[in-house]
DNA sequence: GCTATTTGACCGCG
DNA sequence: CGCGGTCAAATAGC
């Protein structure tokens, strides 16, 4: 059914998920000595979705202008602080060219300042030398190259990467890969702007990663990438991913390079700390962050803050990557927020309340249920 | 021929 | 005015 409903209803229905989402997750940060830096992200996460959800509201047509079939959200009527929304305009005005002020609102190509109001964040990853495997893989979006510099003071050159489909579906999240001056093996990555296009995120197949392409560059010859292939293969062969069904009746080999979307907006990328993949898992659920596919986050990153009960903080839930040994157990699950200061990994079924042979939809939209 | 990357030019901000 | 970020023409690769 919901492979019926368009772009834009599925774009509107994700981004009042995440909104409501990232406002429980930031209920639950007030009444706790979570960082303000936390809070940030997640007010921020939530005024986009919902800045995002209205965008598409005035995008959608008529709809838009007809609340007995969409009735307005609640949150427009109090105004989103900072939003560049004119949540009292009149969009459904006879001269009113909604598709100019949606164009207006979602052009790439906009002034520098409303792209300021982007989301931004960092994430480090480190690369193994003497591996090579863990180096920056795929983050599960394509990108595009736009753009080398030379950075004053900084050892190596600021690639600048905006993603595949920023023209097809005016998708404007960007990235920045600069190494780092003080540790080689470590790429620090700016993302700015979350994704809009339809990209399976971490499922799906993507070209070769910009950081690679980094990693290439720097390095000479091929070895380290051989290296990396091998490990690669070894790591896909201990792991299965189901990404339709968890009843187990799908599980098929992991089809790609692994990323878990891991940080608040980026991913973290797998490692082969054991070369038998997640066959090898612990089996320590739960509370703690010692998946041994997870790169260890630095102390002044907030890359893993692991929630009480992952499941119900996603909105939307792509893939779930399972434990071989144990049907049940959920070794990951990536959602289709951005904005999520998530949230990792370990966690089972059980824990979450969740039966093991819960039926997920297909397309990965969680049902609505009480925790 | 199409798509991605490279790279010098350009522009806006501080 | 210098720097970071982006543009866009040229080039490379398939």
């Amino acid at each position: 059914m919901e492979g019926g409903w368009s772009y834009e209803q599925k774009t509107l229905i994700s981004e009042l998920i995440q909104g409501a989402n990232l406002a429980k997750q930031l209920r639950a940060h007030l009444s706790s000595a979570s960082s303000a830096e936390t809070r940030e992200v997640l007010i921020n996460g939530i005024i986009n979705s919902f800045e995002k959800a209205l965008m598409v509201l005035k995008w959608s047509g008529p709809v838009a202008c007809q609340p007995q079939r969409v009735p307005a959200p609640a949150v427009g009527a109090s105004g989103i602080p900072g939003s560049p929304l004119s949540v009292n305009g009149s969009p459904c005005s006879d001269d009113f060219d909604r598709s100019a002020a949606v164009r207006e609102q979602f052009d790439c190509r906009d002034t520098s300042k409303k792209r300021k109001m982007l989301p931004k964040w960092t994430d480090q990853v480190r690369i193994s030398p003497d591996t090579g495997l863990e180096g920056p893989q795929d983050d599960g979006y394509s990108w595009r190259k736009y753009g080398q510099k030379d950075i004053l003071g900084a050892k190596y050159p600021r690639s600048y990467y905006r993603c595949t489909y920023r023209n097809t579906q005016n998708c404007c999240a960007t990235k920045q890969v600069q190494r780092s001056d003080d540790d080689h093996t470590v790429f620090e990555i700016t993302y700015r702007g979350k994704h809009t296009c339809l990209q399976g995120g971490p499922s799906t197949p993507a070209p070769p990663s910009p950081e690679k392409q980094e990693l290439k560059q720097v390095t000479h010859g091929n070895h380290q990438q051989d290296q990396s292939q091998d490990a690669l293969a070894r790591f896909r062969n201990g792991l299965r991913v189901d990404t339709e069904n968890l009843d187990g009746s799908n599980i098929t080999e992991m089809p790609r390079p692994f990323s878990f979307r891991s940080s608040s907006f980026g991913f973290v990328h797998g490692e082969t700390h054991s070369s038998s993949g997640l066959a090898n898992n612990t089996g320590n659920h739960g509370g703690n962050l010692s998946s041994p596919f997870l790169s260890p986050s630095t102390p002044e990153s907030n890359y893993f803050s692991l929630s009480p009960c992952p499941m119900t903080e996603f909105g939307q839930i792509h893939n779930r990557y399972r434990s071989e040994s144990d049907p049940a157990e959920i070794i990951s699950a990536t959602n289709s927020s951005a904005n999520s200061p998530i949230l990792d990994l370990d966690f089972s079924l059980e824990e979450v309340g969740i039966e093991p042979n819960f039926p997920f939809n297909t397309d990965g939209f969680l049902p609505k249920l009480d925790y």
